[in-house]
DNA sequence: CTAGGGTTAG
């Protein structure tokens, strides 16, 4: 593309082209198109700056992410919702609770406020780390702030908790999703059968799933237990709920 | 009708 041309790129087709070439690891390319970008007197903004700052974060390269930062907002430019999210998620990734908490800060701060992929992101990085408990103390934030938590929140949650073995936790869940009126859905529903079933706890579970199909999960249940043996404890279970449908 | 952030299963 000429210089000053009718064809000459603007801040966002140099976006574009900044972040494809991130997504693909060409790192060292997006830095020289980036360095031309500024040559050629076309000004980075919030989502330039954030396409780089969010592929650092990925690299787990968090010193040179703050040095991007800076700059960024040395050169007047403010970050925002989304700046902050790809900060949290690579210090909470890498379990870097500190730094992500000051993140959480700097930006509230500044009159940003998290939304639900910012939350969402984090509270996956406390699960994945075993603080299920953590996590699911953000779900009573959010409900305070008047953010409401979805379903697959709630799945990541159950997740982790079957991960931990934290079965009254999942209980608990149960219930919180019912206050914030989420009906457990299939996938919900996997999670929770393969928990109490890798521990042979049927009896427990036993009444957890009774429930749910009332609540109309039976539907997908019906589906659920084929292609499992019939031998084995979660097959047995499938074929238990399945005398649920007619 | 301008690009960028997240995600649960057997």
């Amino acid at each position: 593309m000429e210089k000053g041309g009718v064809c000459s790129p603007d801040v966002v087709s140099y976006t574009t082209v900044i972040h494809g070439l991130l997504k693909e690891g060409e790192v060292s390319k997006a830095c020289s198109l980036f360095d031309e970008m500024v040559q050629q007197g076309v000004v980075p903004n919030v989502v330039t700056y954030s396409s780089i700052i969010d592929a650092l974060c990925k690299a787990g390269a968090m010193d040179k992410t703050e040095l991007v930062l800076w700059q960024m907002v040395d050169s007047g430019i403010q970050p925002d919702n989304v700046t902050y999210t790809s900060m949290i998620h690579g210090y909470s990734t890498l379990g870097r609770w500190k730094e992500a908490g000051k993140m959480f800060r700097e930006m509230t701060s500044r009159g940003i406020i998290p939304d639900v992929v910012t939350w969402t992101s984090f509270m996956t990085s406390l699960c994945k780390h075993g603080r299920s408990r953590e996590a699911t103390g953000i779900i009573d934030y959010m409900s305070a702030k008047c953010h409401k938590p979805n379903i697959v929140l709630y799945s990541i949650l159950f997740h982790g908790y079957a991960t931990e073995g934290c079965f009254d936790d999942m209980i608990n869940l149960l219930d919180s999703m019912a206050n914030n009126a989420i009906v457990p859905n299939r996938q919900v529903f996997s999670i929770l059968v393969d928990a109490y079933a890798k521990r042979g706890m049927m009896d427990e579970a036993m009444p957890i799933f009774t429930g749910m199909c009332e609540q109309g999960v039976i539907r997908d249940v019906y589906r659920w237990g084929q292609g499992v043996s019939p031998e084995s404890t979660v097959g047995r279970l499938a074929d238990a709920l399945n005398k649920f449908v007619r």
